[in-house]
DNA sequence: CCCCAGGTCGTCA
DNA sequence: TGACGACATGGG
């Protein structure tokens, strides 16, 4: 795939401390995968609001943003990236909430990452296929996913796929979705979707709410989504940074660093943020 | 053959 | 409430 020729870049300067790398390969989306095209230190690639592009980075202040104009960046990239948001003050705010030298150490080692802000619907169905498995496995069932029930577009004679919307997917039959490798996810899928279209889960309503618990308990109504899938949704697809999801990476992390607890409430609406730093550092940071 | 993967469900005590 | 096996699939 070539694509260097004719996209166009829109070039970020002086952005508060950002690191593209971390920022997806910590394992809080699917489909971005790294590329080099253009030849920068870290590029990215993928398709996010139906809109193909790529992140890239040399240095700690700039990103270039190819397949974007400005007015793309303003509209859809900087809420994306949360490049609205003072991580520097949230990192201290983390370290003080837990006065933990282990905290300490995962915040620095993670500093650069961003949560990223996701579709909602997207990450609803991203997290359910998720459960009980492994990440190139989850990015292969979504790519298929798009490929057979998103629309297509075409830039530089490639194709790319938007994420389907619910209504495609309620529409669907459970063996539709079983054949793309779902496996026991499909009927969850479908719950989702249907429960969705259908108007009684109202995604607007969740985003909007400033009630974690109700944002929970509205989430939970979906046939396959628990705590886990569930935070995972809030986290990065409905703004909820107050969201702490638990897998398995988490449950070692907060056994070895934290055995008499983390003080969730302390954190607030860090706690997501913090979340996020301690599972990469676990589980990429590896120390003998 | 085994075990595991950014879990959840249904069942049984 | 909490424990426990089942669940589809693919890679190690």
């Amino acid at each position: 795939m070539e694509k260097s020729s004719s996209l166009n870049v829109f070039v970020v300067k002086d952005i508060p401390k950002l690191n593209i790398f971390k920022t997806f390969d910590c394992g809080q989306c699917f489909r971005f995968n790294p590329v080099n095209y253009f030849g920068h230190k870290y590029e990215f690639e993928g398709v996010a609001f139906s809109k193909y592009v790529v992140f890239a980075q040399d240095n700690d202040n700039e990103i270039y943003i190819y397949n974007s104009t400005e007015e793309d960046y303003h509209n859809i990239w900087k809420k994306f990236l949360s490049l609205d948001v003072d991580y520097e003050s949230i990192n201290e705010k983390i370290k003080d909430a837990t006065n933990s030298e282990h905290m300490k150490e995962a915040v620095d080692y993670g500093d650069g990452i961003r949560i990223l802000r996701q579709n909602d619907w997207e990450c609803i169905c991203s997290f359910i296929i998720s459960q009980n498995n492994n990440i190139p496995r989850i990015k292969k069932i979504i790519e298929s996913l798009c490929s057979k029930y998103g629309d297509e577009h075409n830039y530089n004679e490639a194709k790319y796929y938007s994420f389907p919307s619910y209504q495609v997917l309620s529409n669907l039959t459970e063996k539709d979705i079983f054949d793309l490798k779902t496996g026991f996810r499909a009927k969850y899928i479908l719950d989702a979707a249907k429960k969705i279209s259908s108007g009684e889960i109202d995604l607007e309503k969740i985003h909007s709410s400033d009630d974690f618990d109700y944002c929970l308990k509205e989430l939970s109504k979906i046939k396959g989504i628990g705590p886990k899938v569930a935070s995972c949704a809030l986290l990065f697809g409905f703004e909820k940074t107050e969201a702490f999801p638990i897998d398995v990476w988490m449950k070692r992390a907060l056994l070895k660093y934290f055995p008499n607890g983390i003080d969730l409430n302390k954190l607030g609406k860090t706690a997501g943020i913090a979340q996020q730093y301690l599972f990469y550092y676990e589980k990429y940071n590896q120390k003998p």
